[in-house]
DNA sequence: TATGAATGAGCATTCATTCAT
DNA sequence: AATGAATGAATGCTCATTCAT
């Protein structure tokens, strides 16, 4: 009868503590090494949960998009309520949506020359977008493939001002950050 | 018998080589040896030209921030089109710009944790918001802060469908993200 | 409630699995792991049957000798065919010959720098010639210290054959081997 | 002008040191660490002269061959002789010859499950099959396709008393094995 | 200025081994 | 007895950097 240990758990705990070294110092900060002693781990037991560090990247991204995806679920009253909840989800207003874009960031770089990567990270970006466009059509904004074409210009707007938001914070503090949401959401 | 160098023109053909491979690549094959072997020169010359990666790197991003503003400087009739071509010039609709794009990505994965680089990307952002907010106002479609913000949402944009584009070509032809950016300018 | 388990028959398994994996891929790939999932066991199991590997590669070496050893009783008709049998079960001649080869010439790499296995390969060898000593004596090819120089020289010539065969199988298909063992009994 | 290094000789004094602490301590010593610091290099400079450590090793077995090639260009007086002294170049007498025959064992065992180093080790063989049949021939002893089985049967029972020898030296000083040579030219 | 040999720290990864269950 | 999670040392290898020429 082997120790109980449930591995999913486990496989959260070290994307978590990859995602938070990315976020507090950059993804060449993020080896194998920083990542088990940030999760309270060895080395080998790392490789009990993923094959290799390009699985344990993969896998942060995913984890980390699950989080971003799971929080949209947060009920909302209206369905135009819930595509701005959705599109807020996309500012790193808070540390939660700021780590996940840091990881984004990360992940994005490690996708150039590495096609499954790339793949991975166009997937994401297209689940999001048919994602938004539902929302956009329930709210009445626009219907089949004009509500693809408005999630996409929704999608780019909140993007544009995340990357700025990222790497100038004083600029962008939150408040701002929501403001242009909804200037966006009104015209 | 020193023989004849231009320092300055050597380190444009070693940022052009290091810019070629990370886009080519990504930024894990952007080693040293690798850049100077893109460059036809050997790993040791290279030191001559940057003291260590880190000098390299930023002066890559620079060097291509430089490329994308001297071709904003081409002349268009009037000032709306030189909005729009300085806007054009954010897009990755050509190889030129995509190789941009793709340092520029790489260089924020690198400044997370990277207090300098981190200064070096928000400067540069900042500098290009001036640049097109004074475009704005000549346009006249807008003027002092409020120039500021438009040129904002214009950058967030445009941004935000460059990276949708440098990720997912398919969906995002050249064609494609000029329409869009006539339909932000138009609006 | 002690299950039942033959311990010696485990044991059996295990150092087949093991003569198994380094015939098949060499002494690299026989790790401890890849042992006991070729056994259909776990790692841990392991270690209830050996110490250590050292032990595991010992033992795998004395089972692969005692397996040698038990085809040698197979009856023959007179003392010239029991020492033509003893030295034919020299020749890798057939997979199961050609397994032992493998394990010995692994284990005599091992024992290069390793004195205990080095006395394990030096008594497997002089325990050998005793035996075709004997039946070089019962064979009436000669007697006392001339037997054993001449199953020496039986030995001999079977052990460089089976080199060659080993690494040269085109050249050395099983009757080519039988024939050069005849010449030897001949002459 | 970059410092004078002759490229071949560090590969011979490379080779040579994975060669001694093979013969030493066994494969399982020579790691990358080892040899480098064998050599008196580091670890760095290894990868400078062989791509990975199976090039290391594959040419650690050739070099290792070369030199057993170069004892035999040593003239001898007469063609008889001249084959004695290349079948004794064979036999682990001295602490080179020794060393050549431990680098050869650690090879076969690392052949195994290695198509490349297998091929490596059957064409060296191949190669001082045809050697000792040449002179064979030119000993007068036998002729064409016979010359060949000849110099079979010789290197076998060369071989096979070798192998006694590397793991029982007490019983096979260097004058009992000349011995056993002159009783194998002689029949 | 240019070279490329040399360095050694650091990397991902593998492995034998231990141990709680 | 059996499991497989956990360990951490060790391995092969890469890399930025230094330096003699």
């Amino acid at each position: 009868m082997p120790r109980f240990v449930d591995v999913e758990e486990r496989r959260v705990e070290l994307t978590d503590a990859a995602a938070r070294l990315i976020a507090r110092a950059g993804i060449g900060a993020a080896t194998m090494r920083e990542v088990a002693a940030e999760a309270g781990l060895s080395t080998g037991s790392l490789t009990h949960y993923f094959a290799d560090k390009r699985e344990l990247l993969l896998c942060t991204f995913q984890a980390s998009l699950s989080g971003r995806r799971s929080q949209r679920a947060e009920r909302a009253p209206d369905a135009a309520s819930q595509l701005r909840a959705t599109l807020e989800g996309a500012l790193p207003v808070d540390d939660d949506r700021r780590r996940h874009w840091m990881v984004t960031v990360a992940f994005c770089a490690q996708a150039a020359g590495d096609d499954e990567l790339a793949d991975a990270q166009r997937d994401a970006y297209r689940e999001f977008r048919s994602h938004v466009a539902r929302q956009v059509e329930r709210a009445g904004i626009a219907d089949g493939d004009r509500a693809v074409v408005v999630a996409e210009r929704f999608i780019a707007a909140v993007d544009g001002v995340a990357i700025q938001a990222l790497f100038d914070p004083e600029s962008w503090p939150a408040e701002r950050q929501l403001a242009a949401l909804d200037d966006l959401l009104r015209a």
